[in-house]
DNA sequence: GATGAATGAGGATTCATTCAT
DNA sequence: AATGAATGAATCCTCATTCAT
């Protein structure tokens, strides 16, 4: 019964993140109403302190438990070396799992955008080590067009490119008129990076 | 007199939009309050209401101020034609501004990851046409590695690497330790976009 | 120039009562606004402070204007004497001055129902002195059904009866499916009201 | 304890419909605040939105609680048949209830004034056939006064009758120095009001 | 006499949060 | 763990009024 009822109670806390990752990703922070949230999982207000501290810490968890995957996609990557890492498959790994959680660019945009106090643990305990990676592999690579003081704008734009195509999905829908979550629209931008990734290390479309 | 008068109500018009401009670009519409607004710009709250219709009114005008000048950069590009045009040039046109306006892209991100109402109207009546022309311009061309369909993505890739650059500019200040609204980060980031164009159209750096 | 002056002055005076009356009269003192009424002038609210002290100001304004030629039938009515009065003749009289002002007893109800200042000087300074010679004069009457100490229940039933079909005309509108406003309405209001008064004075509805 | 519980929370439903009969009926809807409302009730006007969606909503709540009785006593005396009824209990029964929500007209006149959108309901959906039963009643009666196409006006002297009395009352306080809600002045009124209806029924007022 | 701009006061409503049940 | 009720603090907005022009 124990465990049933914390089962019960676990599967609260995730649907109560779920709700709230989507209205923070639409919304951002100050424009969600804690309330609708609730509703969203079925629940009074009130009850959400019941699984977290407030507002502010619901949407702490909701960061945390969306940028974690990330990280450690990243930093499983960074462990493989150098050697069985192919730039195409990180930014096939990326882009899959941002398939499976469309809400967090937007998330991490808001968060970014409004510089919000969750982003300098971001940027700096995470996003930098993983940087300073990559620029050091970038350094050992000779099969580029880029000298290292541009590695910086390098690593910048892949950010600005995977994430954008998440964030900004409502306008990209609107303009090119299809689904930019759609999964054939996921893999085939999938491709584009993956040639461009081949494009900017060689020149060579076709590498 | 008169011409001070009206003068002066235009000035404060164009206070309240710096003003506004500025606030809802960091904290978003609904993470905006009017009466900061007016505080900002030496006024009550209740005087807002003898300039603007409402919030949402002050809203829809500083995007409309806002995005006006870019639509014309762009229509301008497309009005003189394809000899003259120079991709790097307007690359850099583009920057410029923004970099004068750097407000702007965290705008319309805000705008385009809530769906806001502003949303259809930049991407239906604005965006469109001249993707449109920017699809037309590629095919015209020969000297590319992208074939018909992939167009789109590279159009969404420019517009995600030019106004990421500005929007995430707090996340690349922490991450690389620097301002990239300072004018030489522009600068620089112009040259580094300058130079992929160039790879992306033709695989070659140096083209 | 002086007299069009202020002939002219004297007009937005009048201009300003009337649209006053008709917004008093329909959402009462606080369901005003002052920026209304000069809408419908075609003025701005601030225009309005250079012909009345302000809103109480204006609003007792109109209800002089409206009750002062109420008071006036009333008295010389009084004054022409018993002999030729008629009692038909009052009841048509007033029919038709409020017929020509319907929005007067609503106004009137509203000043009522709420208690309003205003109230206690019409009540006292006005209406009690008319009130004390109607009672004189039904006492003087004999062909009467009523005692003296009903005499109060039949005037109170009088002013309900008049300026009920006033007040009271959207919902008879709506119930009998016609415009009490109508001329032809008032008409026949009228017409029942004289009869009714001459049951109410003899039992007899042809005497 | 639950039924305490919920006799508690129906009991502050209760006591807010109270607070706010007593000033919506003073100073109608747009004159009274919220905060009014709370505040002689004792909570915040925060908490009225525990209770009701808004001003809008508990106005309504308070015209539909004072109406209903009415109507059913309207449809009773309907339904007992004209054998059975006698036209001064009707008017006694009127009277008397209105005695005890003595502030019932008022808010209906203030709704007919202003021709507020629960008018129609009222008068359409209630009212309506009411005085199709009212008309079809006169009609079989022989003993009257009255053609058939003076009906509505009987009828409409009759609301305006009643109501007057209550909603009136502050003006006929001052004019005739005694309070018309005084349960011996409505007694009185009563009494005038059932010799009134057998002048107008036969013309004979000791029928 | 008319007006645009400014404002203090207030007014309806929302919101995050608490607490007793 | 859930909730209804309560609330202080804010938020957007309206309003009557003033004043310089």
């Amino acid at each position: 019964m124990n465990a049933v009822e914390s089962n019960s109670t676990a599967a609260t806390r995730e649907r109560i993140l779920d709700a709230a990752e989507a209205l923070f990703a639409e919304h951002g922070l100050a424009g969600t109403a804690v309330r609708d949230i609730a509703r969203d999982v079925g629940l009074t207000a009130a009850s959400l302190y019941n699984h977290f501290d407030g507002k502010q810490d619901l949407y702490e968890a909701v960061l945390e438990r969306g940028v974690r995957p990330l990280i450690e996609i990243m930093q499983q990557a960074e462990a493989e070396g150098s050697e069985e890492r192919d730039r195409g498959e990180l930014i096939e790994r990326v882009m899959q799992h941002l398939g499976t959680r469309p809400h967090l660019p937007r998330l991490i945009h808001h968060e970014v955008i409004s510089g919000g106090s969750y982003l300098a643990k971001l940027g700096r305990t995470w996003l930098r080590p993983l940087i300073a990676t990559g620029v050091a592999e970038m350094k050992r690579q000779s099969d580029t067009n880029w000298s290292e003081d541009e590695f910086p704008y390098v690593l910048g734009a892949w950010m600005n490119l995977v994430f954008g195509h998440f964030a900004m999905a409502p306008m990209l829908g609107i303009v090119f008129d299809n689904d930019p979550l759609a999964p054939e629209s996921i893999e085939r931008q999938t491709r584009f990076l993956q040639k461009l990734a081949r494009l900017m290390a060689t020149g060579d479309s076709e590498a």
